[in-house]
RNA sequence: GGCGCUAUCGUCUAGGGGUUAGGACGGAAGAUUCUCAAUCUUCAAACCCGGGUUCGAUUCCCGGUAGCGCUACCA
């Protein structure tokens, strides 16, 4: 690796599925190394697996690497001087490369069957040996292979692992050494011509010229192999890091039993792309110090070290994400979290999905600006109560389902309305409600409304929780919740919206309350 | 089984031959608020075990143990 070569990254993920937080980490680091460094980062499908691999799923990988706001310069969608940049569209690269190495005696034809391998693995572990290939077909004459191969025999290249031991350096672990006599010489090109991963890989990142492969340390073990291959091919060996794996809560291996873990899950729940990657950020990296917590992508950018990542492997934490979504949802600016909230309004019912909104767009909801701007005070209003965005309706649940029984009934609510001071502010804020008139059309304004309150607190003399909660139980339903000033305005001006449940004014409130109470 | 990687509070981590082993999440307590949340303050909580090396190891070395990974004509 010459020193001054500009620094070249990839991110290589698999089309079969939504993007995964431990892929998403990957992509992260790389990102952050290579804009630090200001090399190029290429994005490659590897699709080499037609089994699992879909061409829709990498539409998905690339809206889910979009979604958490990382770029890339050549790929796919976008080109690049290395083109192409999916594994299926480079078949006849890695075909020509596999005869070259045939060629040159570094490869050779294995005529074995899939079953007298597995023979062999089965004896090697019944005889608690390495299980490795036995190199059966190494000293089968080149060119008698040759002829059996044009003769019709299946045959797969495999290629011939050196008579020294394999060493490289990673950046997160250090010097590592493998012994030759633990790896197998490694199939390259299956018998139906189609590549194998440890092969394509080593392949695509010389051609692509990739300097640094920052990848899962599930991988490490694959390594001594593709460094065998780079020396095989004369090729120069890039700079490894192998990131830690992400564990579940159970110290096992992150999967779809841990909840969620697709980059798709935390975004229909609600978490800021931000917080996402602040955290994932900080699963295996700290700065220097170790005190801070709080990045944006810009300063991770800045700050991030490659010699500062941790070998050892981290549980994902869904409370600490949680802390960080409540931080960036916090730090949101009103008119984005409020398109963002709209989305799981219209999903709980609350609010209508326009139905001339164009059929593409069902991540975005269509609504008449005077609704926004009512929907935009429901978010200001309880957005800093949740964790994530996809409890905001539950949270602003008593303005749009406001029930008078279940508040009596309420076991929470039963000691509030046992105090003996209870009715009497009950009966005197029901009279003065009823009795004023912007509260009769919907138009009850928090100046109003404090001066009904203070004014039941002058003829009751009943004043501090004594007064609020009943008062609260009336007008939400529960002894607790947001500041009055700002949910008296949004419960009357909801009351005049067309939505597609009636919220209801602090009038029907009183009113619904009081019949409940009364009989 | 073989090989490899890893090992500091419950979790993410800082640190490093001599420290009151630091921060954060979560937990507990208190302050504040009409209430909840937020905020602020305080508290509890860790160097896997055994051998070396050393005046001194949590830190360096070796071994053990445990967890994870690889051991495919998967990626």
């Amino acid at each position: 690796m010459t020193a001054n070569s500009p620094i070249r990254m990839r991110f290589a993920p698999s089309p079969t599925g939504h993007l995964h937080v431990g892929n998403a980490r990957t992509a992260l680091f790389n990102w952050l190394f290579a804009r630090q460094k200001r090399g190029a980062v290429v994005l490659r499908i590897e699709d080499t697996d037609v089994e699992r691999s879909e061409a829709r799923f990498e539409d998905q990988l690339i809206d889910d690497l979009k979604w958490l706001g990382l770029d890339w310069d050549e790929g796919p969608d976008v080109g690049g001087p290395y083109a192409p940049y999916r594994q299926s569209d480079r078949l006849d690269v890695y075909r020509e490369y596999g005869e070259r190495l045939l060629d040159e005696g570094k490869a050779y034809l294995c005529f074995c069957t899939e079953d007298e391998l597995q023979q062999e693995r089965d004896r090697a572990q019944a005889e608690s040996r390495q299980q490795i290939y036995s190199g059966k077909c190494r000293m089968i004459d080149p060119d008698e292979a040759k002829r059996r191969r044009a003769g019709g025999e299946s045959a797969a290249i495999r290629l011939r692992i050196p008579e020294h031991p394999i060493r490289f350096h990673d950046i997160v672990h250090g010097d590592v050494e493998f012994s030759n006599e633990v790896v197998s010489d490694p199939i390259i090109l299956r018998s139906n011509g189609m590549p194998v991963y440890n092969y394509v890989v080593v392949i695509d990142d010389a051609l692509m010229k990739i300097t640094h492969v920052i990848r899962g340390d599930d991988h490490l073990s694959n390594t001594p192999k593709q460094v065998a291959l780079y020396e095989a091919l004369g090729w120069p060996v890039p700079e490894f890091a192998h990131l830690s794996t992400i564990l579940g809560s159970d110290r096992e291996r992150l999967s779809k039993r841990h909840g969620a873990t697709s980059i798709a899950n935390f975004r229909d729940m609600g978490v800021l792309p931000e917080a996402l990657m602040n955290y994932l950020a900080l699963l295996g990296w700290a700065p220097t110090g170790g005190t801070r917590e709080i990045f944006s992508l810009e300063e991770l950018v800045k700050e991030f070290s490659l010699e500062r990542v941790t070998p050892s492997p981290a549980v994902f934490d869904m409370e600490k994400l949680y802390w960080l979504n409540r931080h960036y949802i916090k730090q949101c600016e009103l008119q984005r979290l409020t398109f963002l909230g709209l989305e799981f309004f219209a999903k709980s019912g609350v609010l209508d999905r326009n139905p001339t909104s164009p059929p593409n767009s069902d991540r975005t909801v269509f609504v008449e600006k005077s609704l926004l701007d009512w929907f935009s005070r429901v978010t200001e209003l309880f957005a800093p109560y949740v964790d994530r965005l996809d409890q905001l309706p539950e949270r602003a649940s008593p303005i749009f389902s406001y029930d008078a029984r279940a508040a009596l009934a309420a076991p929470e609510n039963a000691e509030v309305l046992a105090w003996p001071q209870t009715k009497a502010v009950l009966d005197r804020f029901a009279v003065k409600v009823l009795e004023n008139e912007s509260a009769q059309v919907g138009k009850l304004s928090a100046e109003e409304f404090n001066k009904i309150v203070s004014e039941v607190k002058a003829e009751t003399d009943v004043k501090g929780k004594e007064l609020f909660h009943p008062i609260r139980i009336v007008v939400m339903g529960s002894h607790s919740g947001p500041a009055f000033d700002k949910l008296i305005p949004v419960l009357e001006e909801g009351s005049r919206l067309n939505l597609p449940k009636h919220v209801l004014s602090v009038r029907e409130r009183v009113e619904a309350f009081s019949k409940a109470r009364l009989g």
